[in-house]
DNA sequence: AGCGTAAGTAACTAAATGGTTATTTGAGGC
DNA sequence: GCCTCAAATAACCATTTAGTTACTTACGCT
């Protein structure tokens, strides 16, 4: 049996690393924040999940929200940066829409913390993110890259003109978070697993189809038969 | 001064009436479990909402989580009812399903308490609705009648063959549901009011032209571009 | 070396919270 | 009229929880 106590055990000094603690509660929040969301989860759990003691998350962090408020702001930025490595200048318009609906899926189905820890803060209206003010100057950037390719396809007469950026944004990321972030009830009622990879492969065919069929200014070449063209 | 005890007041008989009491607890219920999430209600301000004890809400319900079950349950229900009154067997298909667009679009401006409890539940992997069993068979009914209508369109030679009831519904619902549930972050991103009633008419417009677009046959005879909000 | 600052720890607390116990009382059946 | 059962109430309780207090210790600077 291992004595413990009674001997004069040299403990190891506890090493100091303020930044690398920084990001293990931020990490730890994340996780937790996305799995109970911010009035399930508990300061202490995710204090315990990152290893360090309870009143180092509240000396770098000040209070519960405050955390909530960091890691929304961290991931805004994790956003950003996986959008900036997205290139929808090269190929043709028709492509770069393509990647872009990719881009969407892949992004929400590698990072599914986000769609619950945004539903989370449009559950509380956005009232932390509203205080940080630097959400819409991370956007901007990925808009006009979007915007541009937009320009582009209407030039080159692929595309109709007049489309708009944020709209066709809103479109691919509602197509995308809707069916991923409902999935479970979506799943329930129809009696069908959604996170199977089979269906996720037919939902992404769908939401290209979609998409595609929106941007241009003839329809894909798959159909058949002249119905009349019909208004309202 | 009023004397309160002293005098041998007599105190209003107490009203029994279980089947209100149930009621109104599930619609309090309903109220807070939409306002502030399953771990964000609190079980006191229930009860104090529905105007009775606290102890009745056990009585009638059993326990918080069981409540929750109940309210959920009652929302598909309340989903259900709504849908019966759409009549997609009237009109042309393409009709049909502009009034398809427009009833999920109106149902949840109407019940905006809906989605941030679908969420909720979603958060959970819908271990609630789990439990009911019941789900799949409330929605089937809905989802014949828009297959119904794909079948009609397609025969028609309005729509394209081959087109899938559940994918078109996940696929309006995505459009409203994001936009809504989400608005809060969206108006944050692009730095203006989502639930602006101009913005909304235009969202509107953009999810008939992207549903129309993507049932046709043929594409529309382009009225295309006119909406007003969203310049920019 | 030594010293001040900031990183880190352990134990604590006041308030809140889901759930209960003990009790009273209205209403319908006989 | 009375008796029973379910509806209703008030006061209570065991835990949990966000946030603190009081203290120790590593590290960089001179």
């Amino acid at each position: 049996m291992p004595a413990t106590t009674d001997k004069k055990e040299k403990r190891q000094p506890v090493r100091r690393d303020p930044n690398a603690s920084r990001q293990r509660i931020l990490a730890a929040a994340t996780e937790v924040f996305a799995e109970q969301g911010l009035d399930g989860a508990r300061v202490d759990e995710i204090a315990d999940r990152a290893g360090i003691n309870k009143r180092m998350l509240y000396h770098y962090f000040g209070n519960k929200d405050d955390l909530f408020t960091a890691v929304l702001h961290e991931l805004y930025e994790s956003i950003c940066r996986g959008s900036a490595t997205l290139d929808l200048d090269a190929g043709s318009a028709p492509e770069a829409i393509h990647r872009l609906v990719d881009f969407a899926l892949d992004f929400y189905l590698d990072n599914p913390h986000a769609m619950t820890l945004l539903n989370d803060e449009n559950l509380h209206k956005a009232r932390h993110l509203k205080e940080t003010g630097r959400v819409r100057a991370i956007h901007v950037p990925f808009e006009e890259m979007i915007d541009a390719v937009l320009v582009r396809g209407g030039e080159s007469g692929e595309f109709h003109k007049g489309l708009n950026a944020a709209r066709l944004y809103i479109t691919i990321v509602g197509l995308t978070y809707y069916y991923l972030s409902n999935g479970h009830t979506l799943s329930l009622v129809y009696d069908r697993n959604l996170y199977d990879p089979d269906e996720l492969r037919a939902w992404r065919e769908h939401m290209h189809d979609v998409v595609i069929r929106f941007v241009s200014a003839v329809p894909p070449a798959s159909n058949h038969s002249t119905g009349e063209p019909f208004h309202d």
